[in-house]
DNA sequence: GCCGTTTTCGGCCCGACTGTTTTCAGTCG
């Protein structure tokens, strides 16, 4: 019954409801539009489509926000839709969306969700078929495409019968299996994807765009541009890529494939010349090209992948490059990590884009895990302390922070544990006398406890220039509690870094449901730096999160938390991470010499 | 229904691909 209830959502219980229900009742609102009258609503269609994207991107939690009568403040939440969310939320049901729904069965909203289905094919479908109960409506659809009954409708054929069962299979598998990927492994499928179109005599640029070139923490479809003079025979090419599965579609200026593991590579091609334009376009995202088209057409352009259209003169203006391409439109180039429409856009207008950081900043990593025997509650590091020095020599660090895992205190004493330190101490010390130019910081990363106190005392603290602290268990806490525990566990002097705050694992473990505003608040008061974890399942802070911090005037730090010397290569995606949050260097800590480090650690 | 550094009224991105068509509707990114 639960899917019944999720289809439209009318029903709002006393608990609240997830941002994504939200999203998703806002989506179903625009879907029935569609199918009641798709030109008499169009722009009740943009903006109820734009408002459920707009909640699905936030970090603030909605139902909060609703109760509070402040939906209103998010963007792309006006005051018609936030009034008919308050009243959903007050009296559990809303007129207006019942009336929008009116007439429109459930199953409607659950045959959306098959690719290839938009409105109208899943209204027509149920309608002709009769397809009502919203629990077997795939099930049913199945049959009745088995039985060749779609065939003979109007407008259908045999051609598009085989492709709904077809699409019903992949709705299926999408189902059950994680769609999006991390970015170093779609960035692997895309590198072997880009040396074979380069091996193609037709391929002059071979470039990797979309939300790989902005840096997404994960990526669902691989896109790739190619500039080329035969995109006939370069399409052909790719589509006989020896990994393939089957291809998507095969167009004549692009062309997608699924290949081996499921994964969908769309290649996109222009002339050389127009390269520039294909490269904007292709990169996105999607908002971040319509609000730059809406900013163009008030100037009287029209943008494409194929260049600039002056919209007095119907001349179409080529760039080869994207720097032309924005300047053109009155802007300066954007980095791809910042476009997603979140204010960069006004930005580049005024000339006053932030200098973001790049990796060649960063100074040191202060979040490593030696295979030294701490005897730790959770993991050890695979390599030895020396093994992980000399990684950071050949990364030009200037320090480098051993941050193991706090001793066991179910296993040992409060005297046993300082014995412990103090041995890895003497091991540190000797390491720094045999390898001079990596400076050495003595660090740990303590648990917060689930009543928010620390398992090591005071005396075993004092031995340390600074403490990362961070949660690995009790995840689910209330929000006042994880809170709360969060803020009594940084209260420690020795408490300098908040460790992978959300605790989010990607594809595995959602992150904790805390109230970040004190948090970040906290963090910015009393000089704790929050920690941007580069691995890559984590990726946390992530972006969005990132932003609001900065409102706080939180100093962050960049760690790999690296279990092996080899994970020190992680960097990159910490810090593409923190592009996409918009830091600066100065937002970074470990960009600091180690003079000035060692001063914040003892602040 | 939302939004604003040319607007509080009059706008709202753009093109590719597919299948079913003979000029287009639906879907996608």
């Amino acid at each position: 019954m639960l899917r019944l209830a999720e289809a439209s959502m009318l029903c709002y219980d006393h608990i609240g409801m997830s941002n994504q229900q939200i999203s998703k009742l806002l989506r179903n609102v625009a879907v029935a539009y569609s199918i009641k009258d798709e030109s008499k609503f169009r722009f009740q269609i943009i903006a109820y489509n734009n408002a459920s994207e707009a909640i699905a991107n936030s970090t603030e939690e909605i139902s909060d926000l609703i109760k509070e009568g402040k939906a209103i403040s998010l963007p792309g939440i006006g005051p018609s839709i936030a009034g008919h969310l308050e009243e959903l939320c007050k009296k559990g049901k809303s007129s207006h969306f019942e009336w929008v729904f009116k007439g429109i069965p459930q199953s409607v909203f659950i045959l959306i969700e098959i690719p290839s289905f938009g409105p109208k094919k899943a209204y027509r479908l149920v309608k002709e078929f009769g397809l009502n109960d919203p629990r077997t409506a795939v099930d049913d659809l199945e049959k009745i495409a088995k039985s060749e009954k779609i065939a003979p409708l109007e407008g259908f054929g045999e051609k598009s019968q085989a492709d709904i069962l077809k699409a019903i299979d992949e709705y299926r598998i999408g189902e059950s299996k994680e769609k999006r990927i991390t970015l170093p492994y779609a960035t692997e499928v895309a590198n072997k994807m880009v040396d074979y179109l380069k091996k193609s005599k037709y391929a002059q640029r071979v470039e990797p765009l979309g939300s790989l070139r902005r840096k997404a923490a994960t990526i669902g479809d691989i896109d790739i541009a190619v500039a080329t003079n035969q995109p006939k025979k370069l399409l052909d090419y790719f589509t006989k890529y020896p990994y393939k599965e089957r291809i998507i579609e095969k167009g004549d200026i692009s062309s997608s494939i699924l290949v081996s593991g499921g994964h969908q590579i769309d290649v996109m091609t222009q002339p050389k010349k127009s390269f520039g334009a294909l490269l904007q376009h292709f990169t996105g995202s999607k908002n971040h090209n319509i609000h730059l088209r809406e900013l163009a057409l008030r100037k009287g352009f029209s943008l494409s992948e194929k260049g600039i259209k002056n919209l007095k003169t119907g001349k179409i203006s080529e760039y080869s490059d994207e720097e032309s391409f924005y300047k053109a439109i009155g802007l300066t180039w954007i980095p791809p990590e910042m476009r997603e429409d979140t204010g960069e856009i006004e930005l580049a207008a005024q000339n006053k884009l932030p200098k973001l950081i790049e990796i060649g900043d960063i100074r040191g990593d202060l979040h490593i895990h030696s295979n030294f025997p701490v005897e730790p509650s959770h993991d050890l590091g695979k390599d030895t302390i020396e093994e992980m020095i000399l990684k950071a020599d050949t990364l030009n660090y200037e320090y480098l922070g051993f941050s193991e895992h706090n001793p066991s205190v179910s296993k040992h004493t409060p005297e046993e544990i300082e014995k412990i330190i103090l041995k890895r101490d003497e091991k540190l010390e000797e390491a720094k006398s045999n390898n001079k130019s990596i400076r050495i910081i003595k660090l740990l990363e303590i648990d917060i406890l689930p009543n928010g106190n620390l398992p090591i005392d005071n005396q075993a603290l004092e031995l340390l220039d600074g403490a990362i602290v961070s949660i690995h268990s009790s995840f689910n806490q209330q929000k006042a509690d994880i809170t709360q525990r969060i803020l009594k566990g940084l209260s420690h002097p020795k408490a300098k870094i908040l460790g992978h705050p959300t605790g989010r694992l990607i594809n595995e473990r959602p992150s904790i449901d805390a109230d970040w505003d004190k948090i970040f608040d906290y963090c910015g008061k009393f000089k704790k730096a929050v920690e941007i974890n580069s691995w890559p399942a984590r990726l946390d802070l992530y972006d969005t999160l990132i932003r609001k911090a900065l409102d706080f005037k939180v100093k962050f730090v960049i760690n790999t938390d690296s279990h092996a010397s080899d994970q020190m290569e992680t960097m990159k995606y910490g810090v593409f991470m923190a592009k996409r949050g918009w830091i600066k260097k100065s937002d970074i800590l470990n960009t600091l010499p180690y003079n000035d480090i060692m001063d914040w650690l003892k602040s």
